[in-house]
DNA sequence: TAAAATTTTTAGATTAGTCTAAAATTATTA
DNA sequence: TAATAATTTTAGACTAATCTAAAAATTTTA
């Protein structure tokens, strides 16, 4: 098995892998609250392990065995945030670092039982996709609200930011997950939008829209 | 917050303490499978942080702040037993390894919403007490099958050696929590004794007599 | 109660993960 | 394309937890 540092890695270099093809240093340092050097010890310590591809100073990415551990954690980490939000009554942006700890139980048996028992969600409470025991999932195509045009509906269906920040304003404007949305107007000047929702009107800022994802 | 490591000794201390009042360096170091001198070590951590009693080749006592996170551990690893096997059907003798992990889990706030998703249940499926979450508890007072004679009766409540081997055999014999036995005879030579259980005759060594507890 | 046995502690190493400061490499830009 | 800037790696040190071997203290026993 591996440490829960190792792990962290692993995930870290994994969701920054969704955005650029290889993955630097300093990019796995901001995203783990720690320092470039940290890091490059580590990266020789996955190496060896053969759980990524590096070369000095060239980034790295995950080998297959590196990617399916990533993926188990991300499932843990998903199923756990699913159980406090529809089990434990957690609101949805208090559910993240406690799943951050439950992320590392080990056992498989515990994390396929709970899955059953939960009737074997599709997403979390953010939308997020959940892998399901083989580590499949695919990752529906979402678009930010600012992407679309006026008069185009969407359904809320994830976020781009995972702050409690966000997900609290959110909240408040009654913008949650599954509910159906329509642009009534966008604004040249600043780019915000209005949007038509349960035929009440929401204005929100440009960097809300590009936060904010709906499916068609 | 205190490390894994140091939340395991102190939950081995506390289940030291309640057969002798100090508890020495070699109890521990066969507790947790590790060192005296690694368990030295540990203590003279342990008393700088005032969370046990210590004065060299004296022994250790907790202190109140050391027992009450004692208790806490102890709390959520049965919260979690409990979990495992009335949620997940989890069998009573496959729940140790997992619980050792999810002890661990720091978020008061979870375990307490866990105690009241299960309805605040008193007892561990192995029959021990579960504080509630102000760390309180009562000790019922449980014997051995050993302390009866012949002819007494008693209801199956716990258990001394919580080995999956010896849960599996007890499973196995239909010996499980809330039967009421009976004692039909006891041998004088090997002080085995035959049990009545729901008018079935059922023969165990002393050593079973010994592990296996009764409220009555 | 002195010698022997046992227990406990100390001394000195080791491993995992982290850090700062300096050196090496790569990327940018003038 | 040479100088400058930014990134990445190396070197050396630190903390937490562990270990072995040896020394110190306590307990047992003869």
């Amino acid at each position: 098995m591996n440490t829960f540092t190792e792990e962290n890695y692993l995930k870290a270099i994994y969701h920054l892998s969704l955005q650029s093809e290889s993955v630097s240093t300093n990019q796995i340092a901001a995203a783990l609250n720690t320092k470039a050097a940290s890091v490059t010890d580590m990266l020789k310590k996955l190496a060896d392990k053969e759980l990524i591809n590096y070369a000095k100073y060239q980034g790295v990415t995950l080998t297959p065995s590196g990617e399916k551990i990533a993926i188990s954690i991300i499932r843990k980490h998903r199923l756990w945030e699913y159980f406090l939000v529809e089990k434990l009554n957690f609101k949805w942006d208090e559910v993240h670092d406690v799943a951050e700890e439950l992320e590392h139980i080990s056992s498989k048996e515990l994390i396929d039982r709970l899955d059953n028992f939960m009737g074997n969600p599709r997403y979390d409470p953010h939308g997020d996709p959940i892998p399901d025991s083989n580590g499949l999932f695919k990752t529906h195509e979402l678009k930010p609200v600012s992407a679309l045009t006026t008069n185009e509906k969407g359904i809320i269906s994830g976020v781009r930011d995972h702050s409690s920040a966000f997900l609290q304003y959110l909240e408040r404007m009654q913008l949650t997950i599954g509910k159906t949305i329509k642009v009534a107007e966008i604004n040249d000047y600043d780019h915000s939008v209005i949007l038509l929702v349960e035929d009440k009107k929401i204005h929100i800022s440009r960097e809300v829209a590009n936060n904010l994802l709906i499916s068609i």
